[in-house]
DNA sequence: CTTAGATGTTAGAACGTACTAATTCGTTTC
DNA sequence: GAAACGAATTAGTACGTTCTAACATCTAAG
């Protein structure tokens, strides 16, 4: 059987080797602010069970079988992210805390009906996918707003980060998924992009924002 | 701050303390099936905290403290049970198994919410009172259907056991909560009882059944 | 090629939660 | 009132998860 704890690993080193290919025990520790010993023995312990393989001073890799329980637990979060959002009525800057620890209930029946009553979602209430009960993950293929033309017309489809702080200025800004925008200009300066979306407002997002508006050709 | 382990022994001393009006060592310790030297040590430990009155060899009880604290955890359990049978379509026997999972989730808005959409629910799936936000309780007063004659008209208001063998007896048998039966009669030999109730069904249940099955007049 | 600094590993300790074995206390019965 | 039995407690152990301190390895800069 496998921990709560234990969870929260194979998450952190899946959700690293996506997003920067390899990971590393100093990643996993920054990323869940655990000391290196720490991760370091529980990679071990990982690899006992045949989810990790760990080699001394090498990059470490989850086996097939560790990346499926990997994302069974991101499907359990992502389901239940969007459950917080449809059913609950929970803001998407509000839901992953929570998510956080439901994600970790022991009950097929639970995310099940989540899934039935949510109509077997594909993504996320932040874009992102939701992978299937197999544990296979279909991953989008948007582009940050940063990597736009101005003349370009684009659909607002996921964010990259989750950041509550993001989310929050997104909402602020009556930026939400499926927003339609037109890149007006980007500066060449700061990387700025400025956009113009809804009845007509226009905006100048910085380029840490940009970056973290993924979108597709409109 | 107080853990998920501590919560269960306060449940539990709570519930050992509302049956049988004291709790000791030994019955916490069948009640959680864990062994007696380690309730006895956890006690200790929750004395420290202020939330157990603990004496050695005297019987157990809550401070008021203590008292609040297993209430309110027992209002998330009933909520969660409650949310489960009225809005994700669960059978009232299958929920207690992931109720005992999210009752311990930190977060007071998630419980916040479950309350408000159920409309302030003051009862359970099985008819336990749910605590009020202080955790308050209002004990129901029904009576078991063993207390009642012959010749009574009653309603079923409330299970005493919540045992998913008993649910799923009674759920077969379309007895279910509100449910109006005519007391037929009861045996003097076993203690039975024959009802009368629905579209003319009649049955004949097992002291064991009866003595679980709360009724109020009707 | 050597070395400084970053990264990884080992060793040892702490705390929470569980256990078994052994001992003490309290009560009931002769 | 002493024996016997169940309940409670103490002592010592184990395991999961965390830490710090010390040591080892890798890598990039000179």
């Amino acid at each position: 059987m496998i921990s709560h704890t234990e969870e929260n690993y194979l998450k952190a080193l899946f959700a690293i080797t996506w997003q920067k290919g390899s990971a590393s025990v100093n990643e996993i520790s920054k990323h869940l602010d655990i000391k290196m010993p720490t991760v370091n023995s529980m990679m071990k312990r990982l690899a006992e069970k045949g989810l990790v393989k760990y080699e001394s001073y090498k990059p470490l890799r989850l086996t097939e079988a560790g990346k499926k329980q990997a994302a069974l637990i991101i499907r359990k979060h992502r389901l239940t992210e969007m459950y917080l959002v449809e059913k609950m009525g929970f803001g998407w800057a509000d839901v992953h805390a929570i998510a956080e620890q439901i994600e970790h209930i022991q009950s097929e029946a639970f995310f099940q009906k989540m899934d039935e009553q949510l109509g077997f979602p594909t993504v996320d209430p932040h874009g992102s996918p939701i992978p299937d009960s197999e544990g296979n993950f279909v991953p989008n293929s948007y582009l940050p707003l940063t990597s736009c033309e101005p003349g370009d017309t684009v659909q607002f489809m996921a964010v990259q980060s989750s950041s509550e702080d993001l989310l929050r200025f997104l909402s602020s800004k009556k930026l939400s998924l499926g927003t339609k925008m037109d890149v007006l200009a980007i500066e060449k300066f700061d990387h700025s992009v400025s956009i113009r979306y809804g009845k007509q407002e226009t905006l100048t997002l910085s380029c840490l924002v940009a970056q973290n508006l993924l979108v597709k050709p409109s």
